[in-house]
DNA sequence: GATATAATTTAGCCATGACTAAAAACTACG
DNA sequence: CGTAGTTTTTAGTCATGGCTAAATTATATC
């Protein structure tokens, strides 16, 4: 298991302490506190399991902790959250493209393998898709470097109707929402065109390819867009 | 971690489970008895260890463990290790097409991913690749419901002087030696003219691609070869 | 067939990373 | 500002799968 880390980690980092590292880091970016129910709850084990890790992550030195205040990431914490984060979102693209596997698939299948990617199989990847800066979804992928973009885009939910708009990103891994997104025709990069938004969080009615379809308001709001005219 | 395991087994395995299985299904096929030692020399554990493990896979019904005997794998323990060594040399072809990693290095990276293939990408890495019949050593990739075919060929080292050969598998998984053999052009399926095989395991001369060599017997030995004109 | 040597197994230890249950510490409200 | 309720931590358990050291069993030789 080859390993990339910043040279500063002295020991081995298992897989749990990878999936720890990276929840916390999109619980960071999600810009709320990383409390310890936040964490527990997101990677699904108990509180008690999560503080216990988050302690051996701080003797590591890849998080700051404080008993009872909230967990943040080292900048070595972060390298770590974000290589593991650039296998993930290389390895969905690369399923996506080079051996078609559905958009609303790849998110299980690159969180087995994110954590057994050699640094070689890393480049090769990239290299075979072009150095690409987005995966399926749309979620940027963090250059070699733990460099990450932001994406443009704004919520469907909270644009102007009577406009075309162009999806840049979902905000979702859920794979029977993604499902059904992709059944509706609105994978990435394809042109919606946002014809009424219903007021008091109502349905969103969009047009996906001659088609018209009314969307449910948190659905909407997980669709990030660009307006189509824009480049 | 999606499994393919026949229905029969009850508990999950682990990459330990697995690879203790992949090794002694490989060494059955040696021909040679699996006795303790020769297990734990081959994983790379402590006797102890194995006699450890061997017993827990008894207990499952995947291996047969008398006190003091040789192992050997029951019905269901020979299918769930044919289906690891499927993922192992899917993955080893996959590589080395798609991503053009070389053949000295797909072993080491198959090592890690193998264990965690779901059935879905097992299939879409098949279908991607035509259904193949051998990793890019040679070695037959077991088909989906555990069958696996002989490769024909025999060693270089036996094979009549003055005659042409096509390589046809190697056996071996060092990458030093792999390497060494793609140096001298000694890639699967490549025409080589056997010049001489001095004799008391005296070196072997072969030309390849126009270029003539002095191989180590013992080098030889691993490189099976058929008769160039056959087919 | 006794005994030396080699192989195997047993017994017991350790780290890991989950868990539950109970204690402690925060927060918020009356 | 004290107490109820929530969150977090502690303490201790368990299974896993390595390990070492010691006991046992097989084997092989005289």
């Amino acid at each position: 298991m080859t390993k990339n880390y910043a040279s500063e980690i002295s020991s081995p980092l298992s897989s749990s302490h990878e999936d720890y590292l990276k929840a916390i880091y999109i619980l960071e970016t999600r810009g709320e506190q990383v409390t310890n129910s936040a964490l527990s709850e997101y990677i699904g084990f108990t509180p008690a399991s999560a503080t216990n890790m988050v302690k051996k992550l701080a003797q590591m030195d890849l998080v700051i902790y404080r008993p009872h205040q909230a967990v943040a990431l080292t900048p070595t914490g972060r390298r770590v959250a974000l290589e593991i984060l650039r296998h993930h979102r290389l390895l969905e693209l690369f399923l996506h493209k080079t051996l078609d596997i559905p958009w609303d698939k790849v998110h299980e299948e690159a969180e087995r393998l994110e954590h057994v990617l050699s640094e070689a199989l890393e480049d090769a990847i990239a290299a075979s898709l072009g150095y690409p800066k987005v995966d399926p979804h749309g979620d940027p992928i963090p250059s070699k470097n733990g460099e990450i973009s932001h994406t443009p885009g704004l919520p469907l939910s909270q644009s102007e109707a009577g406009r075309a708009y162009r999806l840049v990103r979902v905000l979702s891994q859920e794979r029977e929402r993604l499902a059904y997104l992709g059944k509706l025709g609105l994978h990435l990069n394809v042109e919606v065109f946002l014809h009424e938004q219903a007021p008091f969080d109502g349905p969103v009615l969009v047009e996906v390819a001659g088609e018209e379809h009314a969307l449910a308001a948190d659905m909407a709001a997980l669709l990030q867009v660009v307006p189509a005219s824009a480049e």
